[in-house]
DNA sequence: CCCCCGGCGTTGTCCGGACATGCGGGCGGG
DNA sequence: CCCGCCCGCATGTCCGGACAACGCCGGGGG
């Protein structure tokens, strides 16, 4: 059964498919148990090892499940193709180019108002860190204001700004923490006058707003940022990539 | 020096562990060679089953690459924590809840219009299918509106519709094709007039636009997805987890 | 009748060996 | 001096064996 492929094709790679054709046929059901290993072994006339390599594999699909003592469980008839987002920092997910710059204008802490408190959210009143900035392109032409609250806790990255990559990553590595998730919301609206200012558009001319928190293991914000940018100017475009074939 | 360990620890896990320490403090230089399986075997009087096992965990972390005849090449200090986000299908990128559900009110060849093609891209006047529709909850009120265009070369799926699912997999699993990668683009302006009037809003009012290209591996796009909604009512809100720490 | 414990089955870990395959560099020929 | 072939080395594939750790379930005790 396992000799007809061509002698190219490894050993475990032949077992692989047969078994992955078995669940993707129905033979092996999903929740139900793959032969064991050593049941495999005597039927195939291979050793463990080879069993194993292959059994590894389907793991690595997503198709398998494997627990001491307990077999081999099918989880999945087909595996799973998932469309993927990735970035490697938040530059990505902003899109901002290379060439472009968040310049600072003002750091202080101040008490949060009953709008950001909500965004947060925290209590009213809070004090965080608050940097006011406009995000320029390198001929200074501004493309988005932007506003950061930084947890408390955090207030000594103060001093240490502007840092070279990105804020979340510095706190991360000063203070030994880890933003576990981050949560974008984007939303269209009139830009506040002082936004519209900033920009050079005409007041209540459409914007997009986007808010960013930046959450720890506890799901307890960390950063959030607050960012306006002119509709007429900006597209927000996101790149799905599926996942690559079995 | 692998024996300081708990017993509980295996060997593979320690010796992938100091070889890992090895590469973040810098003695195995990224674009430098690890030491050969061979040599591991000799150090550390263990055998090849159990360097390949740590080596085969750094190749999943991430860190290091290997060729047959080559080596093991070190790519990354630290693992790639990156931030990603992950979708089976559109309901999620598209956020749309369980219980609303697209009402295709008309479906039609017809020729692209000139900013049609320029979306697509196409050339303009070619002739694509058509379905103009409404997204509506449970309870028939209007959450969007909706225009998609099929490529001609998938218009029989016409005569299927309505679909249970997703369009697309209807598309590929009809047609044994396959969606390799989709674009969304999110921008704001106000909403054209016969947008606001099926929505019920006031003609001129803030809308969000999402326009989504679902391509095939030749970056063709397969189907493309227009639709409206009202920025009062919407927000789209995008959640990204962090790859799991080494 | 219920619960605990122990045995058996299954996967996990670890050892040994052998040959195949692919890469790269050294060496020899043009 | 350059090109190509060949050989050595590193990883890939595949075989054998042994014991450990863990789950599950049934049997025995309370």
């Amino acid at each position: 059964m396992l000799d007809a492929a061509q002698p190219r094709v490894p050993l475990y790679a032949r077992i692989e498919a047969m078994l992955r054709d078995g669940i993707a046929e129905g033979r092996h059901p999903v929740g139900g148990l793959l032969p064991t290993e050593a049941e495999l072994c005597d039927q195939l006339q291979v050793s463990r090892h080879t069993v194993r390599e292959a059994l590894r594999r389907l793991v690595e699909a997503g198709l398998v499940e494997r627990r001491q003592g307990a077999g081999t469980m099918v989880v999945a008839r087909q595996p799973p193709r998932d469309f993927v987002q990735s970035f490697r920092d938040m530059r990505g997910l902003s899109q901002y180019a290379e060439d472009t710059r968040l310049q600072v204008n003002g750091q202080r802490m101040a008490a949060l108002t009953p709008e950001e408190a909500a965004l947060v959210p925290a209590d009213p009143g809070a004090r965080w860190l608050r940097l006011d900035g406009v995000r320029v392109a390198e001929d200074r032409v501004p493309i988005a204001t932007a506003l950061v609250l930084i947890h408390p806790r955090f207030a000594a990255i103060g001093a240490e700004l502007p840092v070279r990559g990105a804020i979340h990553a510095e706190i991360e590595r000063r203070f030994g923490v880890e933003v576990r998730e981050v949560v974008q919301e984007i939303c269209a609206a009139p830009l506040p006058v002082p936004v519209a200012e900033v920009l050079g558009r005409k007041p209540r001319s459409v914007g997009m707003r986007f808010v960013r928190r930046y959450l720890d293991a506890e799901e307890e914000t960390m950063i959030l940022s607050l960012s306006w940018h002119s509709a007429e100017r900006y597209t927000y475009v996101m790149r799905l990539r599926r996942t690559e074939a079995p």
